[in-house]
DNA sequence: TGGCATACTGATAATACGAACAGTACAATA
DNA sequence: TATTGTACTGTTCGTATTATCAGTATGCCA
């Protein structure tokens, strides 16, 4: 979304999916001000104007309860394929490496994820990073020193911290046992930036 | 859903469909006579009750645009609460507990959760969950050993690994800087389960 | 220090919208 | 053949809801 909110404006916006969610409907000025509080409508008026100024939301003036949820309104989650074992050389999103699709709610993450990849080893652990949780990755050529990468590696794929050089990158494992590996950063080849983490203690 | 639905009743309920997902709003009685050609508001009014009747929506009275649309309300995912520092001595779930709600679809985990928990602390960082995680948890007064669960002890709600003896019960620490914690098992008063875990790296 | 955004109160006017009533026509069914 | 349900037209009335104007207070930034 474009622009953040200030905590108000983010209450109001809960507000809204809160009675969507309840009732179907959209609130109005009216109930907004009930629920938050407001002595006048007004004050709700002024909220939402904000929201659709910043892009969270549409209203369509002249027709009650005229607000529609910018985020939300197509689906509001993404079936994302789950990749495992990524098999060598073949690119990271092959039909052949596709496990299965989870849905995940837009939302559920600051940032979109693109796909699930199931962390297999132990290389990030003190990241909070375990075997057999789903990372959530969006794809990116890109990423910025101290945060979270899948990278490869010839023809292999790993999830390690990135570390910036002049010259050169480090991958950096979460893991006493695991040594840093430091790459030409013209041979580094970025597949994702961790965004988000899916842990079940029952699967499998 | 309830009984079958003639061609017309049909052909209204998809038009509600896609005013919903079109705009957001159900349409109001003079928008689905124009779109369906009637030239009576009440010939949509009509249809809407017999819609009700039929169970497919729910009117509310007096109320712009109160369509609700039943069978796609709730989807296939559920609004968790998201439950942050507790309040001394409030039930867990209380309201003023709750700061916001994230949708968790479900099959997401393999047990459905009831709420959200976000982790204060790093009591139980070499289990990989760490301040500012989501845990996703499963209401329940009982536990076996070996699980992760959500305990109060005395006004506090705290996450541990619970470790189950003949007689009494250990809340087991997943950080070598605190203490486990021995509770006689008559004492120990169990929230929840732990289920799942969310974690967004861009969050706050 | 002035300007600007946020965060409201309070009131009025205009309009969007639903409820209700009185009809007509037609097909199924008992 | 009478009854009931669906499928409408057309109109009126009251209220639900939005829009807008006029203020106040506060914090932030240049």
């Amino acid at each position: 979304m474009s622009s953040k909110l200030t905590l108000r404006q983010q209450q109001v916006l809960d507000c809204i999916r809160d009675s969507q969610a309840d009732t179907g409907m959209a609130p109005t000025r009216a109930e907004i001000a009930e629920r938050m509080g407001f002595q006048s409508k007004n004050a709700a008026s002024d909220h939402l104007r904000a929201l659709e100024r910043k892009g969270y939301i549409r209203l369509h003036s002249d027709r009650s309860r005229g607000i529609q949820l910018l985020e939300s309104a197509l689906g509001d989650e993404d079936e994302l394929p789950v990749v495992g074992k990524v098999a060598a050389g073949t690119p990271i999103e092959a039909v052949e490496n596709v496990q299965r699709t989870v849905p995940v709610p837009r939302g559920l993450f600051r940032q979109r994820p693109t796909y699930l990849l199931q962390v297999q080893g132990d290389s990030m652990i003190d990241a909070g990073i375990f075997d057999g949780d789903l990372i959530a990755v969006r794809k990116s050529e890109t990423a910025r020193s101290g945060e979270i990468v899948v990278a490869r590696i010839g023809e292999e794929v790993t999830v390690k911290t990135l570390r910036l050089n002049k010259s050169d990158a480090t991958l950096l494992p979460a893991n006493e046992d695991y040594e840093p590996i430091q790459v030409p950063a013209d041979q580094l080849i970025i597949e994702g930036v961790f965004v988000g983490l899916i842990r079940d203690p029952n699967a499998h």
